[in-house]
DNA sequence: GCTTAGCACTCAGGGAAATGGAGTGCTAAA
DNA sequence: TTTAGCACTCCATTTCCCTGAGTGCTAAGC
């Protein structure tokens, strides 16, 4: 049996009525919507055939019918139309992120909060810096009583710093011959080159201030591995508690439960590869708690280096339209915010985002 | 009417049966316990007194009786046994809480978790910095190709740092001068104090580096704010969903989507001028949302002029008894572990906490 | 005077049975 | 090929009844 113009037709048009309305569709219902010419006994006469061909599943004899998993994938690549975001969408979404973003890990927390809002469905944001992970200049500032601060600056003008110190006196000379060492030596040396063998080496050309030499390479290394690190946040978990299949506590529990920074932790990394926005149908999904769940996802681009990603969960019955358009209008107009920085404060100078710490 | 001995006793005893069983507690139930000498007759006599004083109701005529919140209240404040960890709980507290504590908000993160986990409640943890934010120095570097980095030491070796970009030709000569300036004149000032008034004095003793001066108050100012700002987390909201007073999907969403960072904000400003563990039963509790349910919180030391903060959020039947003192133990174990900083990896070299930013 | 056995009464919760209605598949006519 | 018609299925809802836990009160017992 093939897949008739029609019977496309009428798939979308099952699955576009159950996702507004999340209770099985009947024949009737279909065959009254306005621009469909046929009668219900045509329409069961497909729907027949749509469930024989496993698009559709009939959760008992004398019920209507609801889209299977294969019927969703079909209909996200296929059938569904494209959702126009109003002007007042668009509109919302822009001033939400016009605000300031301020450092990447509260920039990943708002961006959650900002996507879970626009859609009404739990969000997740990641961001993670891609793995040109390399020191670019090792500065170190004297800061009197025995104390120095250890300034890293990596490509994409991050800054990196750590006050240690020291029992030991280090003359602030000293602190001078270390650091054109250490810039000689290790500079745009990515994590798996900074040996101990090199360790030794630059030990030794550093001379009075050597011992300081290994709690550098310790802090170096650290920041480098972290650097390629992702930073998530997931928000609107209590969203889901709205929407008819999460009324049964336990599912509802089953689900929310898994919606956290654990189990979501490898979204980021399947995206990574992806291209555009991925929809994960069902099971599809990576998780096998979100089997009974759908997932969408998408990147944009935070510069420096870095990539964010993203994503709603929600019930396979989803305005995947809808839901899509959003997070690509959100991935888009995050991406041109990153790429055109914040005008200065004052005309001649440009100013990076703050960078803090704690 | 006065609260004798008896009846006290049999209040505590039902609250303990309602604590377990989430059920309404007959006369029969109490009267069964190993150590109640009466028959339920007159234990009925006691807990139609008990109604009366307002420490118990009623949900219908023919039901066991529930504690009130004035019943809950008593029963904190006077009634409930001290719980005794176990040797495994304060074991498994301590292996926890002994990985090494990374940045403020990273361990906030971890603390909420691992509370939640203790508890099997959803939890909050917060941090936030006491107010002594000013700036102990200043530090310009020069990095090359128009930028310099600017670095703020704060008191507890804090040390922030920007990079900042100009256009304009600045010498490094040009930025000793202003780093000399700026030590001079801004150190140990509140924020209050950095007035327009002295941006101008600085200005025009900073000679060719003068446009940089509003650069570098702006972000000074911004770093102060945020100095004694809070960082929190929320984990485990899902717990909740196990409880028998939240099977009702919409009871739970409403508790759900209001214990989030926002309406739980004010939690920590309340503990900060408590001591110990503080209990907030059901209607006593500071968002309206939550007066159906209980808040218990207490404080830790994190040293380095930060205060941190750990609670719990449940139904007003929850274990006050183990949740207290599973909280209070956490608490004394983090600020302990606080207390006798990590031991560093150079034996000669003692270094902070590594500071990282992006 | 306190305690307790006894008893009539109340009422929520649960199961069984009845009802309604939405939806189906099939057949036969258009 | 489409559609009207019809018998059939079966879930969801409602209604009803019954059970049993728990109460308050009274009167007898210690």
């Amino acid at each position: 049996m093939e897949l008739t113009e029609r019977k496309k037709k009428v798939l979308r048009s099952i699955v576009d009525l159950y996702i507004r309305t999340a209770e099985p569709v009947g024949s009737k219902a279909i065959a009254a919507l306005p621009d469909m010419k046929y009668s219900s006994a045509t329409i069961r006469n497909e729907m027949a055939d749509l469930t024989a061909l496993g698009y559709l599943e009939q959760p008992h004899t004398s019920a209507g019918r609801i889209p299977s998993a294969a019927g969703y994938r079909l209909y996200v690549d296929e059938l569904m139309m494209d959702y126009r975001l109003s002007i007042d969408e668009t509109k919302s979404i822009n001033t939400a992120i016009e605000e300031k973003m301020q450092r990447v890990d509260k920039l990943v927390e708002k961006v959650a909060k900002l996507v879970s809002q626009a859609t009404n469905l739990p969000a997740i944001s990641a961001a993670s810096r891609s793995s040109d992970a390399v020191v670019k200049r090792f500065e170190l500032i004297y800061a009197g009583s025995g104390s120095f601060i250890l300034v890293l600056m990596m490509p994409g003008d991050q800054v990196v710093n750590k006050l240690i110190k020291l029992p030991l006196n280090v003359e602030e000379s000293d602190l001078k011959v270390l650091s054109a060492v250490l810039n000689a030596a290790m500079t745009d040396l990515p994590l798996e080159e900074m040996t101990a063998e090199l360790l030794e080496r630059v030990m030794r050309s550093a001379g009075a201030a050597g011992p300081l030499v290994p709690v550098i390479l310790d802090f170096t290394q650290e920041m480098l591995k972290n650097h390629g690190s992702t930073n998530m946040a997931v928000y609107g978990q209590s969203r889901l508690l709205g929407l008819p299949e999460y009324r049964d506590v336990d599912k509802a529990q089953k689900i929310l439960s898994s919606i956290d920074e654990d189990t979501l932790s490898n979204l980021p990394a399947v995206m990574r590869n992806a291209n555009g926005t991925k929809v994960l149908v069902g099971p599809e999904n990576v998780a096998q708690e979100l089997k009974d769940s759908s997932v969408v996802m998408t990147k944009f681009d935070i510069g420096e280096g870095m990539q964010g990603m993203i994503g709603v969960v929600g019930p396979t019955r989803m305005d995947y339209a809808q839901v899509t358009a959003r997070l690509s209008y959100f991935a888009e107009t995050l991406s041109k915010a990153f790429a055109k920085p914040e005008q200065p404060q004052l005309p001649e100078a440009i100013s990076e985002e703050p960078h803090k710490e704690a």
